[in-house]
DNA sequence: ACCTGAACACCGTTCAAGT
DNA sequence: ACCTGAACACCGTTCAAGT
């Protein structure tokens, strides 16, 4: 057993994660043959075994880095202090940022991890703490009586997940551009979901 | 060339899509394989390929019938009166008869119109239909002066079926029973976005 | 037209053998 | 530990042959 060369293993396996995205993207998961992978980062199937158990862990290693895409869209809510405009903010930047790739990747995880509990996994873990961020930024604005104090937040929190994760479906089926036509809706859609009740006269 | 048995062509490849949809939701589209759904359906791969040009097809047959659930979910809107009454019945039937097995499925199918333009196709034909349906009972809702006047209706149509697609988004990661925990607040979130805005004191 | 099953090129993964 | 490439069981699809 000699030891692990550390330096040489973590850039190998950053290539294989790389050279296997873009091939997951172009031709999906199960389009994409281990050969292709080995053939685009020049190993043979053995060497891309050693570094990863299976097709499976090769996902894994991308959700991983699905984590910090996702760190990066939310990050206008991390510190806000005016919960709708730090919102705005993230939309706008998933609009600007958000590519085709992005969301082909992100659509070929949600079918695997239909049936792959190590995946499964993976994916609630990056999602709650995308809820933790969006919880975290709601608190702080309606104890700042930006929000109307009756909202549950547990539940508005998802409600905001699923209103984003619906404008990214909407923009698998119409392009990534369709994002920037819905910006203008989805905001004034939360100012209304979110402001405190108007008195009825 | 015999004249084709119409009878027996539309129940043989009834039956090979019932069998390979109990396949896919199981195993999943690339899980499952011909000869899987030969021996579920008693035949051979020759006859399976007489019936189905591939497997790309089978998937198409599934997409179509798609068609038909997403207009019992959605029938309340069909002939409504009251637009948050019926949206409201419409979820309630949406949390109610969504199944693992029918999530699961949407979900295969997601990553599969990726790649395959013939099936993206499929796929739009059911959203625009879904579309029709929404954006048909909001017109007569805002004629009905039951809807702020002043809402651009093509963009909350879209933004409603948004919501619809995150909620079932999140019934994949949470499971189809959150979808009921979700009810409440999505039915309230729903009657802000639409109704007319309140004066300001 | 409807059906069979062998055959084809290709897949993910393993493993004996090398350094 | 890191790497090679042949070998294994299996895949989607085709096709000559039957009724």
């Amino acid at each position: 057993m000699r030891k692990r060369n550390e330096k040489l293993n973590s850039e190998r396996r950053k290539q294989i994660l790389q050279v296997a995205a873009q091939w997951f993207v172009k031709r999906g998961f199960h389009g994409t043959s281990m050969k292709d992978i080995c053939d685009a980062a020049n190993m043979s199937p053995g060497t891309l075994y050693h570094y990863f158990e299976s097709k499976t862990e090769i996902i894994a290693g991308i959700i991983a880095e699905e984590a910090q895409i996702m760190e990066a869209l939310l990050s206008p809510l991390r510190s806000s202090t005016a919960f709708l405009q730090a919102m705005s903010e993230a939309l706008d930047i998933i609009a600007s940022e958000v590519t085709e790739h992005d969301l082909a990747l992100h659509t070929e995880i949600a079918a695997e991890i239909q049936r792959q509990p190590a995946l499964r996994e993976a994916q609630l873990k990056v999602d709650r703490q995308a809820y933790a961020i969006v919880l975290g930024a709601l608190i702080r604005a309606q104890g700042d009586k930006q929000l109307d104090p009756a909202l549950d937040l547990t539940h508005i929190a998802k409600l905001v997940l699923a209103l984003v994760d619906g404008l990214l479906w909407r923009a698998t089926l119409e392009g990534p551009q369709s994002l920037k036509d819905y910006l203008p809706a989805t905001k004034e859609a939360l100012a209304r979901i979110l402001r405190a009740k108007q008195r009825r006269t």
